[in-house]
DNA sequence: CCTATTTATGACCATTTGGTCATAAATGAA
DNA sequence: TTCATTTATGACCAAATGGTCATAAATAGG
């Protein structure tokens, strides 16, 4: 049925192999020739398939955050039934993956590290990351209500401000793991937050 | 006395004017031209004084980290007797710092945007955040200390775990800074988790 | 004045960057 | 076999980068 020379790789194995290198070193600190490497394909083949690199970039970005929200929404789902348990276990989860793809590689959470270096001077990835992260957000909190209506006074604090630190925290874990931090210890430290929080 | 062609400017103001561009635009997004433009000076003279551009970023981080910690310390040894009002205070003086220098331009805190675009890469820059960090880090603990020997049993978790999710909220809200959150807010959710850990 | 010294200047350089494009290779269909 | 189509390749390009250096300007002292 179709014509044309075959494809050495496919468009999403490419990808995944962009988003390690743009996780690993951010984006303005990868170049092209980075990608080539991580890849197997020469530039003109990345061009043709992805447009420029900011769109190759942003593609490995959704791909990051669509990975990470779907992984969470099914731990969700599972526990639909004990929204604290839920939370609990998504948010530990969502640690782990920052440091699944490699042991001694510590890339942080990949939407962080693009708030410091990308999102401030894109407005497209600053939607972007915005977008997606309200919607993992949305999750969080309505987990969070659920817990609050069944038990008033067990937060210590409005959900809003409860949703708020919990990104708060989420955020500095990977700043921590990003440089010094192992999992272990950002988990129990997630933990003992959470605990803190009522949850 | 002194023989030779007068400067233009002191060393002090350039480094003041360099590091306010890599502090809004981090290490690898700033050309040496950004910083002749911010200086007025031409990059013979920055060579000259400076070395090289990782150089001069260093001496500008280590100004940063310096003014902040000379200014907390201040703070510190004024409300000595009130230990827990000294943390509260310097803590929000913090945040309070990394949006002074312009209201529109967010900048977070250069060291978190550092600990994100170049320490991961490069081991003096990783080793100069780690140790003037640390200077900053042993002021709040022996404040959580001196409160945790006034008063056993107030702090909810071990002085070490408390210090640690105070830095953890600190670079969190650093992130938040940089992108969303007005200072108002910061302190705010800063101020909730003071409470929620006993302080 | 002249000289030594310090600083400022900007032309210059090699390298790297993101990006383009003409060409070649590999397929299916006619 | 031929042709249209799709993908791969790498030479090529203009622009920007960090960095150097010879020269000029500005001072103090002799």
């Amino acid at each position: 049925m179709n014509a044309g020379r075959p494809r050495k790789s496919e468009p999403e194995d490419i990808l995944e192999k962009a988003m390690q290198v743009f996780w690993a070193q951010g984006y303005e600190a990868t170049s092209m020739a980075d990608i080539m490497a991580a890849t197997g394909l020469h530039k003109g083949s990345l061009y043709q398939t992805f447009g420029d690199k900011k769109s190759l970039f942003m593609a490995a970005l959704a791909r990051y955050l669509d990975h990470m929200f779907l992984e969470q929404k099914a731990i969700i789902d599972q526990l639909a039934d004990q929204p604290a348990l839920a939370l609990r276990t998504a948010l530990n989860n969502m640690l782990n993956m920052k440091c699944e793809h490699n042991d001694t590689l510590h890339g942080g959470c990949m939407a962080v590290n693009s708030l410091v270096d990308s999102a401030p001077f894109d407005e497209d990835i600053s939607q972007l990351i915005e977008h997606k992260k309200g919607r993992m957000i949305n999750e969080f909190m309505k987990l969070i209500m659920q817990i609050h209506e069944q038990n008033p006074g067990q937060l210590n604090g409005s959900p809003e401000v409860i949703g708020g630190m919990i990104g708060v925290t989420m955020q500095g874990l990977s700043i921590e793991m990003k440089n010094n931090m192992d999992v272990k210890q950002a988990n129990t430290m997630l933990n003992h937050q959470l605990n803190l929080l009522g949850l």
